[in-house]
DNA sequence: TTTATGTATTTTGTATACAAACGGAGCGAC
DNA sequence: GTCGCTCCGTTTGTATACAAAATACATAAA
């Protein structure tokens, strides 16, 4: 009997020392572990993740680039801290990037694609219904992304990625409060449909408009705890 | 007798081989010194760049991080090579860009800018009449990179400036014809005067459609010397 | 008490040394 | 001839050593 349901093949990569430090160090900044504005300890961390500093630096050199720390000559590395400003600017672009993947993403994606974006907006209504805060944040992260990767621009999802791994940490404050929550999930909901449709204009106006409201959202929180 | 007319205070800064190796070695990409495709030889560059492996290789991490080299695992760097589809794909959001870029600057930018702008128009026709491609190719990527600037958003610019970066020498083979060259002036004649008026709307439809035109230019130049 | 100056300690930047992985050349089996 | 193997030179990855710079600290002068 022949195996039809065998998993699917996954390419063996290497995975340097280089990459797994960048992706670690990503995560703790991510996670909060790393707090904003603190100085990057090497010593600390090389033993921590126990490589040397080498394949350490280079990955602080792959994290300055995509904006996540601040390198300043001979003073050492620090997370990068952002200012109001930048926040409102990274999600005035994103906003206006996204509006652009969802139009792409509707003349382009393929069924399957539309498919598994309606299928995990449905997951995330599940969520939202049991107030499952978490696990509704990653699905939404997700969400984001893949509508990006169905626009069938990989400049565009690369550069989607980068954005959204920047404002990660300010975004999941921005659902705390219950309205805020449930509006954007009527926002979801409106884009969902306009996939279902296939009509572009109406996902490009709706994905700048959610984007536009997430500030909105997230102003009121960040403006709290700002310098 | 004091010294009224002293220069001005210049702040020293700091420039670390890192990131001097970074400038040399982005020129040398974009330039043409290192060809697409071509492997970086790292002790060849060392040496003649003076420097050790470890600044340079952390370059060479910045680099890739930008999107000009691409760094496989055990088997060095290249220079990378723009697919026809990436080509499309870095255009495609660089208009969407731009056209925002356009829009918000007639919003925000300030009268000495958007004067600045136009003083660099005028240089550029000045060029164009003379036929002096070279100087004019560069006055226009600094029109593009300061319009971005004048939009008030960093992260706006800074987004512009990588992708104009990675198009660099595509770019400049676009304009190699001299009816495409014309056509291209006539469009940043109504950029201009759009900014000019601060014609928000126009100047965005402008660049948006002044940007697919150069895809429309450049798609013919590659599609001849593509793999 | 404050400010300045010199010294010790830590941290950062760069070079180098070594280990591991890759890529061919040569050789033999089929 | 093609495939597979082994060996060897080369290139890449990582650790470490050393130099340079910045910071912290202590002491002395105002």
């Amino acid at each position: 009997m022949p195996d039809n349901h065998r998993t699917p093949i996954q390419t063996i990569q290497k995975r340097s020392l280089h990459d797994q430090a960048v992706e670690q160090i990503r995560d703790l900044i991510i996670e909060g572990h790393l707090e904003p504005g603190h100085r990057i300890d090497e010593a600390a961390l090389t033993t921590e993740l126990g490589i040397s500093r080498t394949p350490f630096r280079e990955a602080l050199r792959t994290l300055a680039a995509e904006g996540l720390i601040e390198i300043r000559p001979s003073r050492g590395s620090r997370v990068r801290k952002l200012s109001t400003e930048e926040v409102h600017g990274l999600l005035e672009l994103q906003a206006h990037l996204e509006s652009l993947a969802g139009r792409l993403a509707c003349e382009r994606a393929t069924d399957a694609e539309i498919a598994g974006l309606l299928d995990l907006h449905d997951r995330m209504i599940v969520l939202y219904e049991a107030r499952d805060r978490l696990p509704y944040y990653k699905l939404n992260q997700e969400f984001h992304t893949r509508l990006a990767e169905a626009a069938g621009n990989s400049v565009l999802a690369e550069t989607q990625r980068s954005l959204q791994a920047r404002l990660k940490r300010i975004r999941f404050i921005g659902n705390r409060r219950p309205d805020f929550w449930s509006a954007a999930v009527h926002e979801h909901a409106e884009m969902a449909e306009a996939l279902r449709a296939r009509d572009g204009s109406r996902l490009a106006e709706t994905m700048e408009r959610h984007l536009k409201n997430t500030w909105d959202r997230v102003r009121n929180v960040i403006s709290s705890e700002d310098r």
